[in-house]
DNA sequence: CGAAGTGTTGATTATAGTCAAACGGTGTGG
DNA sequence: CCACACCGTTTGACTATAATCAACACTTCG
């Protein structure tokens, strides 16, 4: 089912060796998959020549598959080699709350408990790598270079896990739109913005109903602020003044 | 100004000796005071004598001090003593966001980048330990335990940071201050929680107005959820109603 | 006692949520 | 090829919720 490859921990940067990435159909039709790890299974993991301390495999997940539940063991932390995944959790009333997206080079499911508090699903079919790690007892005194790897993956993640609280902190939806867009503007250098994900999604993340993200952003667009060729296509006519909504 | 004194670093715990900790009065009459560290000198800093690689100062912080500014230079991060502090972040249109409460043993401060993202205040008299920190160049290859410990107080910052978040995302004033209820009541073990800040804290925190707190705590009380025998004391009559409002 | 800070309550308004309908692409099958 | 259904999205009308503006109560402290 998934392509299988030999990935590799150097210094504070995680490199995936023959990626072996297949294109997959988009519109993925099933609701669910086996979790990654059982569907790739064990084979082709070994230390690799240049005798770094971590291999990782590399997967690969169509559009909306899941990755790994709430509640599952933790086995591996992930790293995205290509497209974006989605880290959510499903409160009792039904609603979803997106904890982040992940692009390209960003780590997920980085836990210290012995099982994932959030679970993860490919928003677009996607590339990762997933690196065995068995908690903190994996950071033995000999493997100082992979402790600071690690160490130094977490705190990223907890600067976004903290960017997002602030910007969930914000009054508006207006602030709450114009803060997202410009932290996805802000990854390209130009000012087109592509969504990979929904509005619902958006709104998940926001804490917004999809009305809301829809709204918002035809105003943004009655207001020149950005321009919507498509739906999930922005152009940022006006990034000072969306800054300006923001801070 | 404050009392100075050695602590250490010890396997995942970080360990302060001879606090001298002095109570100091409540009420701080002033806004603002010098940095704790400009304050407080580099006096008193040494080696332990059981050799651990870092050492830290204590220091003291009357209610409301600052401990840092946003955008300071980072020189350490920080272990709470006793008493509680809030790291928080202004908008330009003159609100407050608060990320976090620090209560005894929790680390706060901590940052990969050169400057403080956020500022950090005494929210109550409070004994902090300041950890001498700069940044990952700390984490020589021979101190992999040292590497350890920060990393373990790095994972449970990005745990808070991310549940704060998903706390940012329930729906409603109630839900809200139901869970912030009952995570304060879960650090200890009767139901009896005792706020050590304001109206105006909470509300900076959950993303409330001041009166929107006060009524749902009203509400609470009026639907035996809670009892409220002063502002400051909460006792949790009702914990499994509350949960069932939160989850 | 009076002043200042903190907290509560009430009346009104602004904002986003809810319910509902329609639009626009895309893919399918006749 | 077109008709159709489906999905994501947009828009409208109405409502619920929390923000705002305002007044008042309670504590602490000088």
């Amino acid at each position: 089912m998934h392509s299988v490859a030999i990935a590799q921990v150097f210094d504070t940067d995680l490199i995936a060796t023959s990626p072996g990435v297949e294109p997959r159909a988009r519109r993925a039709p099933a609701d669910r998959q086996a979790p990654a790890e059982t569907g790739a299974g064990n084979k082709g993991r070994a230390a690799s020549a240049t005798g770094m301390p971590l291999a990782g495999q590399v997967l690969n997940f169509g559009e909306g598959r899941q990755i790994y539940a709430e509640g599952d063991t933790v086995h591996s932390f992930y790293k995205v080699m290509s497209g974006v995944v989605r880290t959510c959790r499903f409160t009792s009333d039904g609603r979803r709350q997106i904890d982040g997206f992940h692009g390209e080079g960003e780590i997920f499911g980085l836990e210290t408990g012995g099982e994932h508090r959030l679970s993860a699903e490919a928003v677009t079919d996607c590339c990762v790598v997933a690196y065995r790690w068995s908690g903190l007892s994996a950071l033995a005194g000999s493997e100082a270079d992979m402790a600071r790897t690690v160490f130094h993956l977490a705190m990223s993640c907890f600067e976004r896990a903290q960017e997002h609280a602030l910007l969930l902190g914000r009054r508006s939806a207006a602030q709450k739109l114009a803060a997202f867009l410009l932290d996805l503007g802000g990854r390209g250098s130009d000012n087109a913005v592509d969504l990979a994900m929904t509005r619902q999604d958006i709104a998940d993340y926001l804490n917004l109903t999809i009305e809301t993200v829809s709204r918002t952003l035809s105003q943004f667009e009655r207001d020149h602020l950005i321009a919507l060729p498509s739906s999930r296509h922005v152009v940022l006519r006006n990034p000072v003044a969306l800054r300006g909504l923001v801070d």
